[in-house]
Formats: structure tokens, C-alpha cells, sequence
DNA sequence: CATACAATTAATCATTTGATTAAATAATTT
DNA sequence: AAATTATTTAATCAAATGATTAATTGTATG
């Protein structure tokens, strides 16, 4: 069996983590996760108080893994907007590739629910006014440069956003896809580059 | 008070439709919808049978709505490259618009449930061998075409995909977000077009 | 108008679901 | 080893939830 290794509120935490990001807050029963970790579904409760407690905490560790390691690589002032976008697309295939659905779990429960997430990461604060806004600003003062950011940023992420589309759909196998991601690690930065360079 | 014109189906449709896009299916019960529509919640079994068929029929709506009058633009064998990236742009603006929270809804009901949707669109079969997907191999002859289709269309929805991020955090207003998205309605067709003049 | 059919309502059912409790077992301390 | 504390279990609760029923009201038809 699997888990055998790991403490009771660990079984928890990872089987917590495995469901809610296949089905969402709303659509996870607590027994299904104490199904999954194979522990009686008391000990959710004795550990983690409620299922909402529970929920809470994991979306922390996702947020985290979804915004922590790159807003501090778009606020770094030592390397260039080139290094940037290359340091960002490398990290982000990093993280995805392990976590496919990370980004569309993060999105959409913070869609649904109003949650204490946004003291988490000050993403605003970051962002605004961040070492690679001036960047793009000095290489095109003429546009708002959020819109390369998020350019940046569609590229990267929204393929694994629409993959369940293309698995339901038949569009890709898992297999086609990992290799069509892999391509675009560096295209993506290629790309960008030719846009930065090519004002309107 | 609201929906007075409507027959009471449509009005359970309409209510159904704004709920269940809200909080996703799980999310979603049927007194929520009974109470947004004005109804008692018998009428909802009434003339629906149950909540799974009911959201059955709305999932259809919205993925016509996403899909259906895009894919025909893209097998369009009287319009240029060109002239499809505008007006794909153009149809997808005014689409989304009109229904910000479309795209997220429903990528992530479709992550979510096994549905009967794959029959509602092929969308494979549109896709694969489509006049778009042939006329960007003769522009860009060495790379899998669908890398820049994928490009449009995730600079074109992934905006709307992490709204509610940007309000959550408050990185934009709603109104912002408003321009923000005009602005891009020219800028992409652009950059698109730059990206096809710039093979690596 | 009376009859049949359609639409609506309030009440109720049967499950599901998050959570708790009290008892049992295991681990730790004295 | 005895006592104390921590962990685990089975059983159960109360509320929520999807769905149904039987009665009532409304509408149309002969």
C-alpha cells in the first residue's frame, strides 16, 4: 500500500491534496479523503478541525507553489529582462510539468471562494512597479507592459489550463502533450523576445 | 422584480445558467437555483428531472457558445491567414465580453465530470486538418502548427481565465480590466502576425 | 359550465455529509 | 508496571440536499 511511510496527518495532507485538486472544494467529501489516505475519517477532524480548515491549508502550499519561486525572479535587479524571461520559463515548465493542474485548481477555487489567500502573497505589491515592468516599459514606453507580462504568462500556463480539454476531447494523449510542452519551453522566450522587439 | 416576462422554464434555465457558471456544479444546489429563479424547488424536478440533466443541458449552451462559432471561422476556405486571426479575434471578443467567466467555467466543469459533451462539438475533427491549421504549415513549415494556434488562443482567453485573480488581488478593477482587454483586441492580431513573420 | 390537463405549492423522504462522541488501543512518562 | 497522554475506531448526530408526493390552483377544451 501506498502512504505506509508517512505520518497520519501527512496521509492527510497528501490525499487532502490529491482530491481537492481533482474535484474542487465543493465536489470533495471528506470521506473521500480519508478514503484516499487511508485513515478513518475522525482523525480528519482530529488533525484539521473541519474540512474548511483543511482546504485552507493546502491552498496556501498551492498558491505558494504557484506565484512564490516567480515573483521574486521578476523583482530580481541583477539580471536582464532577457535573463528574466528565460529564468521564468525554465521554472515555470518546472513546476507545471510536475503539477499539471495546479493553475486551474488555484484559479478556480479562488473564483468560487473568498478565502484569506490574498494575505498570503502580495502579489499586487510585487507586481506593480516590480523590476520587469520597468524593464519592458524602457524596451516599449508606448504600451502598458502588463500586456507582455501577460503574454508571457498565457503562453506558459494556459496550455496546461485547456488540457483537460484536450484529453476529453482527444485532442492530444498525455504523452503528445508533455512533448508539445516541452517544445514550447523554448519557444516561449524566442517568442517573446520577437515581440519585445517588435513594437507596434 | 426580475425574470416577470419569462416563462417559468426559461426562467429556471436563466437562473440555472448564472449559478451554476458562479459556483460550478458541486457548488451549485438546487435551492440556489430555485430561490434565483423566483421558483419553488419542485418546478426545478418538475421540468428539468434532476439537477445533472438540468446542468446537462446548460453545459451544452456554453460549449456551443465557446466553440461553435469559432471553429467554423477557423475551416473558412475563402478567408486568408489573416483575415481569420482578425476575425477569430473579433468573434472571441465580443464572445467573452459578454461572458467573462465562460472560459473558466467550463475547463474546469470539464476537468471535473465525464460528460457527454465530446459529441456535442468534434472538436478534433474541426481542429485536425482544419484550412487554419494548413494555412499557418505553409507560413511556418517546420513547426507543429498548432504551437501558434494555441499562442492565439491562449493570449485571446487566458485574460479572462484569471480575472478573478486579478480582482481577488486586486491588481485590476473591473472597468480596468474593461480597457485592458480592448486594448489587446487589436494587439493580438498583431503580435500573432508578427510571431508567423518570425520563424527561429 | 364541467371536465381534463398543466402548473404550482408545501410537506416530506431518503441519502449524503461534515462533525462529534465515547470507548478502545497505542505510546510516553513517571 | 502504573499512570498519563496521544491516537485511532465505530457509532452516531444534526443539518443539508436532491428528489418525490399529494394536494391545490390555474388554464384550456369539449
Amino acid at each position: 500500500m501506498k502512504h505506509q511511510e508517512l505520518s497520519t496527518e501527512d496521509k492527510i495532507l497528501l490525499a487532502a491534496s490529491k482530491v481537492f485538486t481533482e474535484k474542487g472544494y465543493a465536489g470533495t467529501k471528506t470521506r473521500d479523503i480519508a478514503e484516499e489516505a487511508g485513515i478513518n475519517l475522525a482523525l480528519l477532524n482530529y488533525y484539521f478541525r473541519s474540512k474548511e480548515k483543511l482546504f485552507e491549508q493546502i491552498m496556501k502550499v498551492k498558491v505558494v507553489l504557484l506565484f512564490g519561486q516567480i515573483l521574486p525572479l521578476f523583482n530580481n535587479k541583477d539580471t536582464s529582462l532577457e535573463e528574466k524571461i528565460d529564468l521564468v520559463s525554465e521554472k515555470y515548465f518546472e513546476i507545471l510539468a510536475k503539477n499539471p493542474n495546479l493553475p486551474l485548481f488555484v484559479i478556480s477555487e479562488i473564483q468560487k471562494k473568498t478565502s484569506e489567500i490574498t494575505s498570503v502573497i502580495p502579489i499586487k505589491g510585487i507586481l506593480k512597479d516590480s523590476v520587469i515592468i520597468e524593464q519592458i516599459k524602457e524596451r516599449q514606453p508606448d504600451l502598458d507592459p502588463f500586456h507582455f507580462l501577460l503574454n508571457f504568462l498565457s503562453m506558459t500556463i494556459f496550455p496546461f489550463v485547456v488540457k483537460p480539454v484536450f484529453s476529453q476531447f482527444n485532442i492530444m494523449t498525455d504523452s503528445e502533450f508533455k512533448k508539445f510542452v516541452e517544445e514550447r519551453r523554448s519557444l516561449i522566450p524566442h517568442w517573446i523576445k520577437v515581440l519585445l522587439d517588435h513594437p507596434k
